[in-house]
DNA sequence: GGCGATAAGTTACTATGGGTAACTTATTTG
DNA sequence: CAAATAAGTTACCCATAGTAACTTATCGCC
């Protein structure tokens, strides 16, 4: 038996994406090298050049394959409900669930970039300003549930601005009634 | 009167400041070069050095001061409102405002990094779906009203996620939860 | 006004890592 | 079993983050 030492093509794919997604979680997008994933193959780097052309194109398969497979997932936690509310919790649930399951896409989420952690800073300072605002209205409320909230708000107020920088058509106003349209009501209820 | 070749140390750092802003804003932080940084103040690269330490050193001051700005504005905002609704609706409103007249800053947010155009992808991919969910339950609503929604949906839900990977004792359900407590309400009275 | 001392700046370099050209060899196929 | 092909390797280029050693404008002081 030949102990093989080439690989077909769609074999070396498989290991290169598993190394890279491995290496990409453990040190960060920025901070991995090719020569490290290719290491972890056990080849060398222009192996992985031939395979996915560049860094960036070694990513965004990877991501590919993340982006397949959580549309997959809500997708089917949708169809498995009958009520609106159902449909949009059990949805809702999956994400969480296919996210936790798989460390690798939130790390890779979270700090992709140097940015990240600055970034993160500021959302963090947001949500406490808004968890802030929410605990003097609902003083019932639990401190986690009041800091979830307030992930909600903050989570949805980034979206929005991002969406709106790419379609100024959007105003500063429509926003904040799409904002407060679905927040507000639950919120006043729990007020 | 002589023309100043050297600046006290303050001046210089808001030019540099000033510099870094706008071409990180230009080329993006991972392709803006700190050689571009000093050439745009007229200066050589090791000045830039020896006044922030670094590349993230000089990202992180430019991110610093937009921080504390943000939190001003926002606080101002949500300080001239008297009931709750106008105190969330002001200084989310505040926000918007302050995003859009610094471009700089959504800039950094959105495509800081070469993973956040994929990112941005499987988002949109995931407001499609959710605007898809949103349009069977809400007919009389507006595309743009819809699109608005599912990005209120869609950036809580990631915002909860990281929330959920930085600290494990929030389970999935309770997440869930969290985002149906403040939407589903409001949801609930547009269907 | 001239004269150190200090801080602002420059030149010229190293190191790292993305990316590639040219060459070598295992595997398949007729 | 040879020729063709595809898998891999070596050895390089180049851009750019970061630094060490040197130069000089500016300021405070007599």
């Amino acid at each position: 038996m030949p102990t093989r030492t080439r690989l077909p093509r769609a074999e070396r794919e498989r290991q290169i994406l598993d190394a890279a997604l491995a290496v990409f979680a453990e040190r960060g997008f920025q901070n991995a090298s090719m020569e490290a994933v290719a290491e972890r193959v056990g080849v060398t780097k222009p192996v992985v050049y031939t395979h996915f052309g560049s860094k960036e194109g070694l990513l965004l398969a990877c991501l590919a394959q993340a982006r397949a497979e959580l549309l997959e997932v809500t997708t089917a936690a949708a169809a498995g409900a009958e009520r609106p509310e159902e449909t949009l919790r059990q949805s809702t649930l999956a994400f969480f669930r296919y996210v936790e399951n798989r460390p690798a896409w939130s790390l890779l989420c979270a700090e992709s970039t140097v940015a990240g952690e600055a970034l993160e800073g500021i959302r963090a300072q947001q949500t406490d300003f808004v968890a802030g605002l929410l605990a003097a209205w609902a003083p019932g409320a639990s401190a986690q549930q009041l800091t979830g909230w307030a992930h909600v708000v903050v989570g949805a107020c980034e979206r929005l601005a991002i969406w709106r920088a790419g379609d100024p058509a959007v105003t500063a106003e429509q926003a904040t009634d799409y904002l407060m349209d679905l927040v507000w009501t639950g919120l006043a209820a729990a007020c």
